[in-house]
DNA sequence: GCCAACGTTGGC
DNA sequence: GCCAACGTTGGC
């Protein structure tokens, strides 16, 4: 299984969004960014994602799996972009801010603190299972 | 609100 | 195909 981080704004699509989809998920629309959508080609189904609020909270907030792999995004007429349907798994017992995760040393290397306007990254297993301690929730 | 980083656009 | 100009994102 691989992991995955899914930004967004909380003003426009906030992970209390994401929760009132319940199981059948959402898709994750509204990607424009070639390396976001080809992230997105990669995934299968089951593979797991943090959910993490940019600008306000600048926190990860949440984990998601996905439910539907890549399919165009109906959102848009250009089949140039694809999007992922996710559905929110569990919230985190506290929020894990971008400042925490600056702060050590084996997440120096994530694509969130090296490549901070990608929309949805890669995280490995090591960060995953790192920060999800951090967020006090089992990976 | 500012500004750095970076992706995209368009003229040549 | 290069590169300057411009727009957007997102942390601070």
């Amino acid at each position: 299984m691989a992991y995955w981080l899914f930004k967004s704004e909380p003003s426009t699509w906030s992970w209390e969004d994401q929760v009132a989809k319940g199981a059948a998920g959402e898709q994750w629309d509204g990607v424009r960014n070639y390396q976001a959508r080809n992230n997105m080609r990669l995934m299968k189904l089951g593979d797991r994602g943090f959910f993490y609020h940019s600008q306000k909270d600048k926190a990860v907030v949440g984990i998601v799996e996905v439910c539907a792999e890549s399919h165009p995004d109906s959102t848009t007429d250009d089949p140039r972009w694809e999007c992922v349907d996710i559905r929110a798994v569990a919230p985190f017992a506290r929020a894990v801010t971008i400042a925490e995760i600056k702060e050590h040393p084996e997440l120096a290397e994530m694509a969130l603190v090296k490549n901070t306007r990608l929309s949805v990254q890669p995280v490995t297993e090591a960060e995953w299972k790192i920060v999800c301690d951090m967020g006090g929730t089992a990976p």
